[in-house]
DNA sequence: ATGACTCAGGAACTGAGA
């Protein structure tokens, strides 16, 4: 089974790049992000066409996620409990059943954070405390669990062509690394790093400045996995040159393959 | 030093991104 991730930037606008991208690395599952629409506007036909089932969590304007499963989704779950005052569509659960039992996956948009020191880095650091009381509940649930994400955190220096550019965002401060570092302990596994300690792994271009064409990146998309996925863990890897297609996403796709037979 | 791009909403710009 091969799970993706991918922060699109718009689905409407990217529709047809990810169906390019879907041919070639076909997926089972996709994770999106940043779909930026309401469920009604979201292009389902054009991922029904190719096979897949689709779950879409969005809102007016601004974030949104949604899963792409070429099996039939057994539930689906939008939102992430533990504040019923927050109205951003930042999450969504859902669980596939396999031959070999049930695969739980997680698409996560977590928030920016920027600037630090105001009400929107709080907001992230109490989502995050979220996570960690959400994953710390599924974890005991001892399920292939795969949570997918543009996480916005840079969790160490090596994940950054420039670390001393982002030592002040929101994306790599200390107490942000802490709190992904309190997620992962939980028994989680980054699944890039699982298979690669290189240095010059990045999921993010910026638009400006020539970003992309200084491969001035950073690592901050990420696929956690509980133990029992991580014992199946076959290989992860990033599309990179998705990048450099035309009208790209700030964000390239990343993958898993795990050792769980579909049906 | 600063800003540099890109997208949605809605019709000139602002907010948001990271």
């Amino acid at each position: 089974m091969r799970v993706a991730t991918w922060n699109v930037n718009s689905v409407r606008l990217r529709a047809e790049n990810i169906a390019a991208w879907l041919a070639e690395r076909s997926p089972d599952v996709v994770c999106l992000q940043e779909i930026k629409c309401v469920d009604e506007a979201f292009p389902r036909e054009t991922f029904e066409r190719l096979g897949y089932n689709v779950a879409v969590h969005g809102q007016k304007g601004f974030n949104g996620v949604a899963l792409l499963s070429k099996r039939p989704f057994e539930d689906v779950t939008p939102g992430l409990h533990g504040d019923d005052s927050d109205v951003q569509a930042r999450f969504l659960e859902a669980v596939v059943s396999t031959q070999e039992g049930v695969v739980r996956i997680v698409t996560l948009y977590l928030p920016n954070g920027n600037p630090p020191h105001t009400e929107k880095y709080d907001y992230k650091i109490k989502w995050m405390d979220r996570l960690i009381r959400f994953s710390r509940e599924r974890l005991m649930l001892e399920e292939p669990l795969v949570v997918c994400g543009d996480f916005n955190v840079i969790p160490a220096s090596s994940d950054a062509k420039n670390p001393a550019a982002w030592v002040n965002d929101a994306l790599f401060l200390p107490q942000t690394r802490e709190k992904f570092r309190a997620l992962t302990n939980l028994g989680l596994t980054d699944a890039i790093r699982a298979v690669s300690d290189s240095d010059q792994l990045f999921t993010f271009w910026d638009y400006q400045a020539g970003a992309w064409q200084r491969d001035n990146g950073i690592r901050i998309d990420h696929i956690l996995l509980s133990p029992q996925a991580t014992d199946r863990l076959v290989d992860a890897g990033i599309d990179k040159h998705v990048r450099g297609w035309d009208k790209p996403s700030d964000h390239v796709p990343i993958y898993v393959d795990l050792d769980i037979a579909e049906r």
